[in-house]
DNA sequence: TGTACATCAGTGAACGCGCGTTCACTGATGTAC
DNA sequence: TGTACATCAGTGAACGCGCGTTCACTGATGTAC
């Protein structure tokens, strides 16, 4: 109730109430339409019609800003994931085929966003290690479900770490455009069902 | 002789004589420590010893200047792929693995460069377009003679893509450190090397 | 229920910075005769 | 062999720009009594 009037009247607020929040999703935002390195807090805060040094209240600087949009595409991207396997077999070829597929799908909706989640931060937030860590360990579980092996058996990660990079490389020809030449858009999904496939051991 | 007093009397000359070729030089020292969009013209001519207007003598604007690295990067890729496939059985599986190790090298000792060949480029010149051709067409022509297969057949490209998706994805992954805490550094070429077979067709 | 007060979350102006690019210019070079 | 001249490849100063961040500030909010 407070919070709806808050939102009625924000423009006469003084207290915005939920301005982490909009610099986040204004960083999402220009993220995508700029590229990691092309974002500018100074947008942000004017997307967020703020004035440029209201930002500072919420991030340490400009880095901070982009790790928590990081971060909050992780949680994402491992959300899809369970997701898109809850209804198939447990370690069954299609459903870490369909890991893949997440992936890539992720990548292409949001480029930007995907860029910056991969991208080498130097000291970057162990939140955000973790974040990435846990959507690595979805691969992993599959892998070893599929393989018969344990999570951590070095066996698991020789199959699981090959189809990481396999849909990663998948992911950046795509969203840097060096696919629509030589790829119908349509076969995409093909090749990583037969990659995978073959990458988990033919 | 002429070209050599040049070089000696390089501080005392006003013509530079080499400046094209040095500000290339400069630029891609400078990519590799800044990165593509890191990179500055105004420092790439202070490094060539020279004013801030001079490099617009050679190129159009800062993107033709990385261009230039790109492209350069481009034709010694090329030229690593012949260099280290020159001794090996055409067609191999040895082969083929031998370019995906090349690919990844090459990553790991220009990571800048590397970001800059495969970064989307709008209004990218015919020439880099065409070097990249180049590079990958030495991969579909190993994968087509591992197949028995025409350079253009739809074989060939199921089959040379994922090989070159899952290079290109090694590579991201390396130098962006999603590796290190995964793999010990020396079994990276292990799995190049299986997953390479693996993608050929079990 | 009312009030004093600490704290929170903004403002707006200013800072220093370095960039890409343009401009009119000038010294060096090569060439035609 | 010498000279006039066009052209090439630099200079250096300036432009407009927008950024990240800091600062002293102030209005709004929540809480203890």
């Amino acid at each position: 109730m407070t919070k709806g009037q808050a939102e009625v009247h924000k423009k006469s607020a003084y207290h915005h109430g939920d301005l982490r929040a909009q610099l986040v999703a204004a960083t999402r935002q220009l993220v995508e339409e700029k590229g990691p390195s092309g974002f500018t807090v100074a947008e942000a805060a004017r997307q967020a019609a703020v004035s440029t040094a209201a930002p500072y209240r919420h991030f340490k600087d400009r880095t901070a800003l982009l790790h928590a949009v990081a971060e909050d595409g992780m949680h994402r991207l491992a959300a899809s994931f369970d997701a898109r396997i809850a209804s198939l077999p447990p370690g069954s070829a299609e459903a870490i085929t369909e890991l893949g597929c997440a992936y890539v799908d992720f990548a292409a909706a949001e480029p930007g966003v995907f860029r910056l989640m991969f991208a080498a931060h130097e000291e970057k937030p162990d939140s955000l290690t973790e974040a990435g860590m846990s959507c690595y360990g979805r691969l992993l579980r599959q892998t070893a479900l599929h393989l018969g092996t344990a999570d951590d058996a070095e066996e698991t990660t020789a199959v699981a770490l090959p189809l990481w990079m396999f849909v990663h490389g998948a992911s950046f020809l795509l969203i840097d455009g060096k696919l629509s030449d030589t790829l119908a858009s349509g076969r995409l999904r093909g090749l990583i069902d037969q990659s995978t496939r073959r990458l988990l051991g033919g």
